[in-house]
RNA sequence: GCGGCAUUAGCUCAGUCGGUAGAGCACUGGAUUGUGAUUCCAGGUGUCACCGGUUCGAUCCCGGUAUGUCGCCCCA
């Protein structure tokens, strides 16, 4: 009686092989990326006290108000969040194990799964994935402008640079930004008649967000209200200024766009996103900020960070358009056999290829002849290696490229991984490996 | 979380103005009992997403659920 099928979780997807290997090759791409500019890796665990990120991100965002998969331990009470970014984690992190005072500034990275309980779309799950960078105990603009410039570079190592387009603000220092803050609130209390109900709602929560509004009958109060740019002191100009004048010398354009605020309350001074036109409504393919603020928030001493996010899924999105069909990953050798002596043969002489450095795919499961070179044909492999009974008891195999013309040939099984080497890669070593 | 659209074979999709299902590719067997890709022949290709309602009868109409997708919100 089959039994009915459990489907996955809502947003939360499988990434089935053909996806798997093209994510394994971009991986592999921004790993090699990542140690050309000096960052190491850090892994931290999924879950975390659920207070990390309501200190962190913030009480009043969206992510911290209605997006954490937050739950109770039933074991121990502890409350608990699958964690919906990265960069507090790796704040914590570096804290716990006092990274930064015993061996000074670090440049690290991460990558993994993250969890936010939005409603899915295309480019946008439940449980997504990050490569993140931070960058602690560096003060000067010269680690944002790093960060743009060799997320510039990853664009073209991956041939995205036509997709996407860098936008760029900064938010000033968080005494500039509470003071703004004020002067916005007296603003929209003193035009409250004219709000509509979401810029109520968020009038003291988060009045940053109400310049953000797409309400037309807003658009003369927004253009009105109080700029941050009124409130930056000279020390946050100059830096927003080194920024700007780094982007310019390496040739990266961008766009400052005074509206772009993150969702996130962490950020101060610069922040960035990368946007592209391709991905309906999920626009942000990358982004990120310096934090100058978070380290100590969280208990630790004042420390310069800097750091950005980029989503896995939205740029294989963009990726995949740009490569085409990739190739799939495909073994050398399909090892064909039938008979009780010979499959314990094609056993060893599997064994034996794999030692000489090929990929070798044996085959399982019986069937006569027909069927394993079939099932060698689909496997993409470049040549099938056959052995029955009289081989075996010759210690000999035959062997057939599959993808090019050609005889059968039967030579005793030591010769058979020179021979091949040199058919499939036209290479002879001494020891006839590859 | 709100609104629109969608769900038919393993995949990509037709279709029935309500009368119990189609194409291509893929798959299986045979022509070939030790030989793939090419050719020929024969074929499963399915509770037409799930649950309920209307009806003599529902893949089709109606309601709900699930999932996807588009927009809003927000973000990566």
């Amino acid at each position: 009686m089959a039994q009915k099928l459990i489907h996955g979780v809502r947003g939360m997807h499988d990434i089935l092989p053909d996806d798997a290997e093209r994510w394994e090759l971009f991986e592999e791409i921004v790993r090699g990326w990542l140690r050309s500019y000096g960052y190491r890796p850090i892994r931290t665990p999924i879950l975390e006290f659920t207070p990390l990120f309501v200190r962190s991100v913030g009480e009043h965002t969206d992510i911290v108000e209605k997006e954490m998969y937050a739950f109770e331990d039933r074991l121990n009470g502890d409350s608990l969040v699958l964690r919906p970014e990265g960069t507090a984690p790796c704040v914590r992190a570096v804290l716990e194990h006092n990274l930064i005072n015993s061996s000074g500034p670090q440049r690290l990275y991460y990558n993994g799964p993250m969890f936010r309980h939005e409603r899915p779309q295309k480019g946008r799950q439940r449980q997504f994935h990050q490569f993140g960078v931070e960058a602690f105990g560096y003060t000067g603009p010269d680690i944002d402008a790093e960060h743009i410039v060799m997320l510039a570079r990853l664009w073209r190592d991956l041939g995205l640079e036509e997709d996407i387009t860098l936008e760029l603000n900064t938010l000033g220092s968080s005494d500039e930004r509470a003071a703004h803050r004020q002067a916005l609130i007296a603003y929209f209390e003193a035009h409250r008649d004219q709000l509509d109900e979401d810029a109520q709602r968020r009038l003291h929560s988060n009045p940053l967000r109400i310049l953000d509004t797409k309400n037309p009958a807003m658009q003369a109060l927004v253009e009105a209200a109080p700029k941050l740019a009124e409130f930056l002191g000279v020390e946050s100009l100059a830096h927003f200024e080194g920024v700007q004048t780094l982007l310019r010398e390496a040739a990266i354009p961008f766009r400052v766009n005074p509206r772009l605020v993150r969702g996130l309350d962490y950020y101060n001074r610069t922040v960035f996103e990368w946007v592209t036109d391709k991905l309906g409504a999920q626009a942000t393919v990358c982004g990120g900020g310096r934090y100058d603020g978070l380290v100590e928030q969280l208990g630790g001493k004042p420390t310069p960070a800097c750091g950005f996010g980029m989503g896995v899924e939205r740029l294989m999105l963009l990726w995949e358009v740009s490569q085409g069909d990739a190739a799939r990953s495909v073994p050398d050798v399909y090892l064909v056999h039938q008979g009780d002596a010979a499959s314990r043969f094609a056993f060893r002489l599997a064994e034996q290829l794999r030692e000489d450095g090929f990929a070798v795919v044996l085959h399982c499961g019986g069937g006569n002849f027909k069927n394993q070179m079939k099932k060698a044909d689909a496997s993409g492999a470049a040549v099938a290696v056959i052995v029955g009974d009289d081989e075996a008891a010759a210690e000999e195999a035959s062997f057939k490229l599959l993808r090019e013309g050609g005889e059968q040939r039967r030579l005793p099984a030591a010769q058979l991984g020179e021979t091949l080497a040199a058919l499939l890669y036209n290479v002879e070593e001494e020891d006839g490996s590859v």
